[in-house]
DNA sequence: GGGAAAAATCGACTGCGGTCAACTTTTATC
DNA sequence: GATAAAAGTTGACCGCAGTCGATTTTTCCC
C-alpha cells in the first residue's frame, strides 16, 4: 500500500537530507540557515519542521542513518574469531572515522549522543540497545574463549570500552590525539583496560 | 593599583554572574534571555557581551569557578594515604555532584567540556592541565605504594579514570544510572579498571 | 583642571531558529 | 464524482542571541 502520501513523504524527507548534506558540507552547519536549506530542497521553511523537530535533528538523523549502516556491516562481517581487542578497536575506529570526517558534524553528534537532551532520550536508548545487540554476542564469545572475566556484567564491559572511546574522541577534539595516532592510542587504552591498571598480583615479587 | 576601572569591572562581572545564577536557577537556562539577565544585573545588554562571548559562556564560567574551588579543596585535603580507588571515587564524585545538581547546567557544561568548540580550546587545555596537577601527584604516590603499574604513563592512567567518569555522567543523563547508585557504579568501574577485564593470568586453571 | 586618547557602556538593529493559523492536497465514504 | 475529514504545506511572524556604531566614563599627560 504505497499511497501517494507515503511516497511524497519519503521523497520530501530524502530531499531535505540531500540538501542538508550538500549545504552543511559546503558551508558548514552553523552557516546554513533553515530557510536556505528549504529553498535548496524545493519546499517551504515550515515543512522542514514537520519532518525534523530542530535544526540539529537533521544532522543527527543523518549520522544515525550512517551508524545503522555501519552496524549492519559490522554484524555481517565481524563475528570472526579474531581477538576481542582487535574486534573492539575495529568497531570503534570505524565509528571514530565517521565522527571525525567532519569536525562540526562530529562535535554536535557526540555532544548529543553522550549527553542527550531529555526530549531525545527515547530515541537515544533505542540506539544504545541496538549497540548492545552488536556488542554482546562478541563479548560472550570472548568470555567463552577465556579472553574476558565471566564475573563481570556485559553491560559493564561495554561501558569500559565505550568510556575509553569517549575519551579518545574528546582527546581528538582537544588536539591531544591527532588522527594518525588515534588507532594506536585506542588499542593501547583497550589493552590496558583488559590487563588492568594495577600490577598483576601473583607474578614475580617487585625488587623494591 | 586598584583603579576605578578595575573595581567596576570586577563588580559588573560579579553582578552578571549573580544575576545569572539567580535567573538560571529560577527559570532555567533556556528560558532566561540575555536582555532580562542584563536588566537584573542593572546593565545594558551589550555590556554582557563585553564580559562573555556567548550566553553559555556565562554558565561555563560559573561552573569553572566552582571547579577551581573544588580542586583547591581537593588538593588541600586529599593527599592522604588512603587507597587510590577511594581517592579517585571521592574526586570524581564531588565533580559528579556538582554536575548533576542542575541538570541543564550539567548537560551544557559536559557537552562543552568533553567536546569543546575550537574557540574554547585554549581555555580548555589550561583547565585540563590544572586537572593533571591535582591528579598526577596522587597517581605517583599510588605507584610508589605499588597500587599502580609503573610501566604506564600517568596521562594514560588519568585517561582511564576520566573516560569512566564520562561514561558515568552519560549514563546518568540517559537514566541508566540513578543518582543514588552513581557512587557504587563508579567504584565498581574503577575497581574493574584496576583489576583488568581479562582473567588473571597466573591464577587457577579454569574448569572447562 | 583641561583635553585627548582609551576603555567601557549601551540599546537599536540584524538574522535566524522555531511557531502557527490559513491554505492546499490526499484519502475515505457515499 | 461530490464532499467532508485528515494530513501536509506554507510563509508571515515572534523572540532572542549576538553585533555595532554612537555615547559616556576613565585614564593619562601636560
Amino acid at each position: 500500500m504505497t499511497s501517494i502520501r507515503e511516497t511524497k513523504k519519503r521523497r520530501t524527507r530524502a530531499a531535505i537530507m540531500q540538501a542538508a548534506v550538500k549545504l552543511f558540507s559546503e558551508k558548514g552547519f552553523e552557516k546554513t540557515s533553515i530557510e536556505e536549506l528549504a529553498r535548496e530542497a524545493g519546499i517551504g521553511k515550515g515543512t522542514v519542521y514537520s519532518y525534523f523537530q530542530t535544526k540539529s535533528d537533521i544532522l543527527h538523523a543523518f549520522c544515525e542513518d550512517e551508524l545503522v549502516c555501519l552496524h549492519q556491516e559490522l554484524t555481517a562481517n565481524a563475528d570472526k574469531e579474531i581477538p576481542l581487542l582487535r574486534q573492539m578497536v575495529n568497531i570503534y575506529m570505524s565509528e571514530f572515522k565517521m565522527i571525525t570526517e567532519n569536525r562540526e558534524f562530529g562535535r554536535l553528534f557526540m555532544q548529543q549522543t553522550a549527553f542527550p537532551r531529555d526530549a531525545d532520550l527515547e530515541k537515544h536508548l533505542e540506539n544504545e540497545d541496538q549497540y548492545f545487540r552488536v556488542l554482546f554476542p562478541l563479548l560472550e564469545k570472548a568470555q567463552e574463549r577465556g579472553e574476558l572475566r565471566r564475573d563481570l556484567e556485559l553491560l559493564h564491559i561495554t561501558g569500559h570500552f565505550y568510556g575509553l572511546y569517549l575519551l579518545l574522541v574528546s582527546a581528538w577534539f582537544t588536539g591531544r590525539v591527532p588522527t594518525e595516532e588515534a588507532e594506536i592510542a585506542l588499542e593501547t587504552l583497550f589493552r590496558q583496560a583488559l590487563e588492568g591498571l594495577q600490577p598483576p598480583p601473583a607474578a614475580g615479587i617487585s625488587t623494591t
